[in-house]
DNA sequence: ATGTTTGCAAATAGTTTGCATCCAG
DNA sequence: CTGGATGCAAACTATTTGCAAACAT
C-alpha cells in the first residue's frame, strides 16, 4: 500500500496530516516521527527514545510516549504485542481463538475450525519454528458497542 | 478436548501432574488452581489474587504470580494478551501479520494473502463489532532456534 | 531433614498524571 | 497571544528478586 512511499514524501504527508488535525509541528514530534518510520523492529517507547536522544538530548521519554500514542490515534501506526497491559492467563486448553474488546479489554473465547486449519506461510516456515498460531480479532464487545456508538476516542458519553 | 472434564477430575489430574513434575502440593497452589480453572475471563494475577484472598487471607500476590507462571510452564494454561510487556508500535500500515519470537521477543512482519481473507465467524459477527483481525504466529526466530535446541525453559546454554 | 514454597520487602520497569514553562501558529 | 506541547517530578501499576521462615515430602 503506502509502505513504499519515499521517506521525503512521508514527512510531507505527516506535516499535512498534523495541520489537518490541528496538531502543531514541533521538532520533537518530527524527530519522533522520523525515528518511528525508520524502525522495522516494532519499537517500544523506550527504544524510540534511545534512538532520538543522541541527536535530541533534551527530549523526554514522556513526550515520546505521548507522541507515539498520538500517532496511533492519527492512524500513522498500530499498537502491537506487547500491549503494555498486565499479563493475563487462560485455563482453556482446547483449540480456540480470541476476540478482544478494545474498550473494556474483555477477551471472548470462540471456536471456529477454519482458523484452526491455517497453513504457515512457506517462506516463514523455512526460517523459524512456529509453536503456536492464533487469530486475534479486536473490536467492540456486545456491551461496549451498545453503550456507545461513537468512535473509541470520542468517548465522552461513558 | 479436555474442556469438559469434570471439576473433580481436573483437581485429581492436577495433583498427579504436580507429583509427576516434582512440585509440592500446597494449599496455596491448590487454591490458585481452583480459582484459575473456574475463571472464564482470562484473569490477570491480580484478579486471581482478589478472588482467593477472601478464603485465603494470608496469600500473597507474589505467590499467585509465580504460581500462574508455573501453570503455564506445566501446560495447564496459556498466556494471552496482554503480555505484561511494554507496549510496542508498528509504523507498517500495509496489510500484514506478525511472527513473534518467544525467546528474544523479536517481531517479524510477514505478508500472506490467505490470512488477509479470513472470514469472521458468523456467530461472533452477530454479537460484536470486529475492527481488526490478525494472525499471530509465535515460536523461535532464526537466531534463537539456532542458538539452542532445548525447550524454552531448558535454557542453560544461552 | 531438606529442599521447595511462601510471604514480605525492596528493587525495577513501564506508564500516567499534574503542573509550570515553552513555543508554534 | 494563546492553546497545545514539552519536560520534570511524582504517583501508580505490574512484575521481579532476595531472603528468611514455613512447610510438604
Amino acid at each position: 500500500m503506502n509502505s513504499d512511499k519515499s521517506y521525503e514524501k512521508k514527512l510531507l504527508e505527516f506535516e499535512e496530516l498534523c495541520k489537518k488535525q490541528g496538531l502543531k509541528m514541533t521538532p520533537q514530534r518530527m524527530a519522533i516521527y522520523q525515528a518511528f518510520i525508520s524502525s522495522n523492529d516494532h519499537p517500544s517507547a523506550v527504544q524510540v527514545f534511545e534512538r532520538i536522544k543522541d541527536r535530541f538530548p533534551t527530549i523526554s521519554l514522556d513526550t515520546v510516549n505521548r507522541t507515539l500514542q498520538t500517532f496511533v490515534e492519527m492512524g500513522l501506526g498500530i499498537s502491537v504485542e506487547g500491549s503494555g497491559e498486565p499479563r493475563r492467563f487462560d485455563p482453556n486448553l482446547s483449540k480456540h481463538h480470541h476476540f478482544r474488546c478494545l474498550r473494556c479489554r474483555k477477551i471472548i473465547d470462540f471456536y471456529y475450525s477454519p482458523y484452526d486449519e491455517l497453513t504457515i506461510p512457506p517462506t516463514l516456515e523455512d526460517q523459524v519454528i512456529v509453536l503456536t498460531k492464533r487469530v486475534v480479532l479486536e473490536g467492540l464487545c456486545e456491551d461496549c458497542k451498545n453503550s456507545s456508538r461513537q468512535t473509541l476516542e470520542d468517548d465522552q458519553e461513558k
